[in-house]
DNA sequence: TAGTAAAATGAACACTGTTTAGTATTTTTG
DNA sequence: CAAAAATACTAAACAGTGTTCATTTTACTA
């Protein structure tokens, strides 16, 4: 009875195909600038078999949301090494960064994108979301313990600092910084995440 | 000969109405929801009509954008009574938050969309703007004459806060606070902002 | 009033997400 | 193996989008 199996894993591996595809050309142009067709077109198949396979184009938007939290845990899992909580959680701003920079379209449907959120939180896709928020909660937790943030909730403080990460990171992504000059603007990145380093330093 | 600028009084005064009903449809429904056949049919013309007055639909984000940035600096000008420069810049964050959940449509174009920005920073419409933010960097830089943020580079840290303001807002505007309780965050946006608060007055 | 310049438009183009009716292809059953 | 049932797939259509352009209507001038 390895047929319903089969019949499973064929669909699981076109869900896959899409996927990969949908990824590809998404990473490349963006979501909003990727149709169904588009993906199609990828894939060799006719739009509609899309629709067999996904309930609509945010569905797609849901997985790969998903995949992107992922690849943001991978992307971060380098700062396990460091022993020292705060010097691992400064880090981890470090590569806050270096993520949004580098998948700029993956940031962007993990944090500002407005399509896909009108979804349960109890989802598949959101559960490494919350992996990630839960890392951030729990070193800011381990940094109090050795002396740091004293007097402080530690929820309200991950959030003032994931908040502070984001609004630097999103206002670069989304051109926000014109009213500095061209070549200062990651110059001020930079100097603004040095005095975050240097206040979180001093609490 | 008052004709040519009769004229021109009469095409000032058309963009002035698409521009009108654009801004009631674009605030009920937000930018991408709305489209140029809704504006025509809300001014009862064609839609073609639209394109002999603005650019394309960009062109019509840009004026927008302008009138959001005024609204802005019209909402914040209640600040200017306060004498003491660092309670007003408390004052600039609450309006800042005020701003955003009664306008959000508002404060999308202006900080988060990403249609408008691929344009030249001299625009009249980006004028608004930079008021606002000279307005924050003046008012940093005065806290520093009180004896607040020593040592401290006015510009960073007037980039700082922004961000911190930005991240908070906009992260709850693009419902990316979900992994609280739906009750919880309101009052986990009233709390970091009040830590915010405290950071600065010892800094 | 005829002629010209300006303003407005209907219709089209090339797209979009999505649905449906109908066609191939497989699998199951008699 | 053949017929029936189930599955996989697709062409075509629907209603919408931003935008352009040839054509018509309107307004002003000589």
């Amino acid at each position: 009875m390895g047929l319903k199996e089969r019949k499973a894993r064929d669909r699981e591996e076109m869900r896959e195909t899409i996927l990969q595809s949908a990824h590809q050309l998404f990473v490349d142009k963006g979501f909003d600038d990727v149709s169904i067709r588009n993906i199609a077109e990828a894939i060799e198949y006719s739009p509609a078999t899309i629709y067999l396979y996904f309930k609509d184009k945010n569905e797609i938007f849901y997985a790969l949301h998903g995949e992107a939290f992922k690849k943001f845990n991978e992307f971060m899992s380098v700062i396990a090494e460091i022993k020292d909580p705060f010097k691992r959680l400064i880090k981890m701003g470090e590569r806050y960064m270096e993520f949004t920079f580098q998948f700029p379209k993956y940031y962007d449907i993990m944090f500002i994108m407005q399509a896909p959120m009108d979804c349960d939180k109890n989802s598949e896709d959101w559960k490494e979301g919350e992996v990630a928020h839960c890392q951030l909660e729990n070193l800011v937790k381990e940094c109090q313990q050795h002396g740091y943030f004293k007097n402080k909730d530690y929820r309200t403080l991950s959030f003032l600092i994931w908040s502070t990460m984001h609004g630097m990171c999103s206002l670069a992504l989304r051109d926000r910084m014109k009213l500095y000059e061209e070549e200062e603007r990651a110059k001020m990145l930079e100097k603004s995440f040095k005095m975050l380093k240097q206040i979180l330093s001093t609490m």
